[in-house]
DNA sequence: ATTATAACATACCGTTCAGTACGTTATAAT
DNA sequence: ATTATAACGTACTGAACGGTATGTTATAAT
């Protein structure tokens, strides 16, 4: 018995998601929230927890949501190495066109969360690690092909894909010219001759 | 005339930029500071500014100091490819034995504050194109000396090599097995060959 | 229809924030 | 020695912070 919820879960989480993945943790305000979220401050409190928490599950939405976007993109294409050029072209351009860079909400949290909090440390590494492995079948599935070099060491391989990926994604935060990026991902990508 | 400042500027500009590096712009509160820095408020901001002048003051200061650091360590070596690959094994090295896991203040500022503060996006920026020059010269240094072959497209190595140092700054704060940066380093030191 | 209860809106809590007013102390110039 | 002034320590400001108490409203079970 009693009142139902007047407010989709779902979508208040998914707002504040976006909300905290262009702010970040600290400057994120309760204030924000209630207006981004469409909803008051009581109503966070009894269905997601402290500020702390409601971080947290907005982060874990991303992450499964992110995770899942990536696999199907690699997927997409029969040619691995096209795969990955899609990808990191696809990358790149989509932050070039937002007017400003929100970048990943993962590699956010890891720089301004993880060195002083243990559980943001161990949820943005596994996120990554499981990244690392997505990249990691999509290469073996090359080798298996015959696309790629029998010799490739697949897991070397995708964990610098990863390390790249990240460094992308967090150096266009300070815009610079396309031509960088551009030529990154063409030295990148020779790797996986 | 007037009382003489008690004081070393630079040195309690250098406390705020390891208090700042350490714990970003919004964590780190005016009273952080004070402590830290060992003078009063009102010191403060007839010194530097108000918070965030003081902050722009600490980074400049840092990058100023890192690129320097960069450059000397990377002649440090005659062989450019013995240069790389000590220089991205110790930035590793150094990383894994502090407890926390500071990284590069520039980077946690490209994250923090350049998508949303034009100031810090170009400090930032210009700082990462600096690196990105340094590390060119020295690639065309081995060109010049038969190290590496001619063919070698130097800016654009320089670039990746940027990208990667960045990424792998950043994934160590998730404090990842030292097996994956150690992989990591060895496939992207491979782009000198 | 009554009742128990959960979600609602409002208004508030103590704390901490960045920044400053102000009275005191020390020094450089006269 | 006097004076003007700049740096000092203390204590304060209003605003914003995260979080909650409280009274009202709506709904599911009886």
């Amino acid at each position: 018995m009693g009142r139902t919820r007047e407010f989709d879960e779902e979508k208040v989480l998914d707002a504040a998601m976006q909300l905290f993945w262009e702010k970040g943790y600290e400057a994120t305000s309760l204030s924000d929230l209630t207006s981004r979220m469409g909803i008051q401050r009581p109503s966070i409190y009894s269905a997601f927890g402290d500020k702390k928490e409601l971080f947290e599950a907005a982060l874990r939405k991303y992450t499964m949501s992110r995770a899942s976007d990536v696999r199907t993109r690699l997927q997409n294409h029969s040619s691995v190495k096209e795969a990955f050029s899609t990808f990191f072209e696809n990358v790149v351009a989509e932050e070039y066109t937002k007017n400003s860079s929100r970048g990943c909400f993962c590699i956010n949290t890891m720089v301004e969360l993880a060195p002083h909090d243990e559980k943001f440390e161990i949820l943005t590494r596994e996120h990554q690690m499981y990244l690392s492995v997505i990249f990691q079948e999509t290469i073996e599935r090359g080798i298996q092909s015959g696309e790629l070099e029998a010799d490739v060491n697949a897991k070397a391989l995708s964990q610098a894909l990863i390390v790249s990926l990240i460094g992308l994604t967090v150096i266009m935060k300070s815009r610079p010219e396309r031509s960088f990026v551009s030529n990154t991902i063409e030295v990148i990508l020779k790797l996986l001759k």
